[in-house]
DNA sequence: GCAAAAGTGTTAGGGTTACACCCATGC
DNA sequence: GCATGGGTGTAACCCTAACACTTTTGC
């Protein structure tokens, strides 16, 4: 199956390790909702240590590549997408978190929309897991996910980033189901409303949701505009 | 000077650029607290292309030490200090960041007292450098000390920890000095005690400040277990 | 008409902010 | 006694959290 560089990081075997000094990779926690659950893209690892387990994607930084860089490629080749919303958040370098050799990995997450985006890659090794059904991965990777959610878990109590995880278009109901997912927590339907007309992040289209059993709700879409004109609160703490 | 492998990283010179491919470091944001004002701990660069600019401390990761023990080497090797604060804060992957060749590096910031421990470093190339005053350092560290500012602000709204950073007994005003300074604002005396007061991490010494020139002030010290047995307050946004 | 979810306001409580006067010490 | 900063309480405001009924649609 080719050398060690040509194969993606975490497809590298005990037979590889001579390759090693250190090694530096990316993983990415591409986040995805779907059916009013967080969801993250996992791919089949075929290391015989980790029998079968799922791990997150990654790869080798290349020596002329940045870091962001990298995990744009794992992203396009895997997804087909670019332009997503990605953000780093911390990089793991225990001595012998790869069973390989000595690898240092900057973890990154994403989010993708899944429902425009999910026929691109379901005929693969890929696959969508609730994040809440996940109990064991391979390498340290649950460490990472669970690292990138709470980091995702912060980031989205002051900063518009979860519209990059749903249509376009999108009801109130699937903005509050969203947040619900990420958080963990129920919500007041009323205060979510209100919080967020507030904020003044949402357009409303004028247009209401289709084939729905029940009285349809509104369609908004996420303003850029508004929210770089708007500020975002900043609590100037402890006092 | 030795083999590139033995000098710090941030002495590496353009004709040792054989030796890398992708070369791994950490850096160290050492924060201070002196004179009312914090300060960062630099060491003068002698690579020709920063002509003498100030670097952060900083050295490669060996391959068989994980990143955090690297950084508390750099910080043992450089001040004397084990069992600090250090936080890892983001890792800086641009492909032309160093001059040398391909350097990823992670950075920790630290807290440490500088009032205990200045002795033991002021006969070397270092220098405390007020943050304020600091307007260039070499390579990409002034992105890095700034990064790493704004994620210890962000810190210290929700979490004990700038007593690091101070004696082990201090009065209300020396905190309040560097809450100040840390986050670039002035503060209301009454509400800044009042709040301290309700976080319930100080513990009263019953004793008072010395040989100032007004009335002393109380002394507090951190009382950590009032810390773990308190609840950090959290705000589950965004309703 | 019935089920299901959309849409809508008010109130109480808690936390944050703004603000002024007396007190203790060194000189 | 005077300069300096320590120590203290209250009131207004804002934000958050709790809470129930009517409306609209599909079946």
């Amino acid at each position: 199956m080719g050398t060690a560089l040509q194969r993606t990081i975490h497809q590298l075997r005990s037979e590889d390790r001579e390759f090693f000094q250190i090694a530096f990779s990316v993983d990415c926690v591409i986040f995805g909702f779907d059916k009013n659950e967080l969801k993250v893209l996992l791919i089949k690892s075929d290391l015989e240590e980790f029998n079968n387990q799922w791990s997150l994607l990654g790869d080798l930084v290349k020596p002329n590549e940045n870091l962001e860089n990298a995990s744009y490629r794992v992203l396009k080749e895997r997804t087909g997408l670019d332009d997503v919303y990605l953000e780093q958040v911390y990089t793991f370098g225990e001595v012998n978190r790869h069973p390989a050799g000595r690898v240092i990995s900057t973890a990154y997450y994403s989010l993708i929309n899944i429902k425009d985006h999910q026929p691109k890659f379901c005929d693969n090794e890929l696959h969508w897991h609730p994040v809440n059904e996940i109990s064991t991965l391979a390498f340290d990777h649950k460490t990472i996910l669970y690292t990138c959610l709470e980091r995702l878990q912060s980031k989205i109590e002051e900063h518009p980033i979860v519209f990059n995880l749903l249509p376009e278009k999108f009801s109130l109901r699937e903005l509050q189901n969203l947040y619900e997912a990420i958080l963990g927590v129920k919500m007041d339907r009323r205060n979510f409303r209100k919080k967020f007309f507030l904020m003044n992040w949402l357009e409303d289209m004028n247009e209401l949701e289709q084939d729905v059993p029940h009285r349809p709700g509104k369609l908004y879409r996420f303003n850029a505009s508004r929210f770089s004109n708007g500020k975002v609160k900043s609590t100037p703490m402890p006092v």
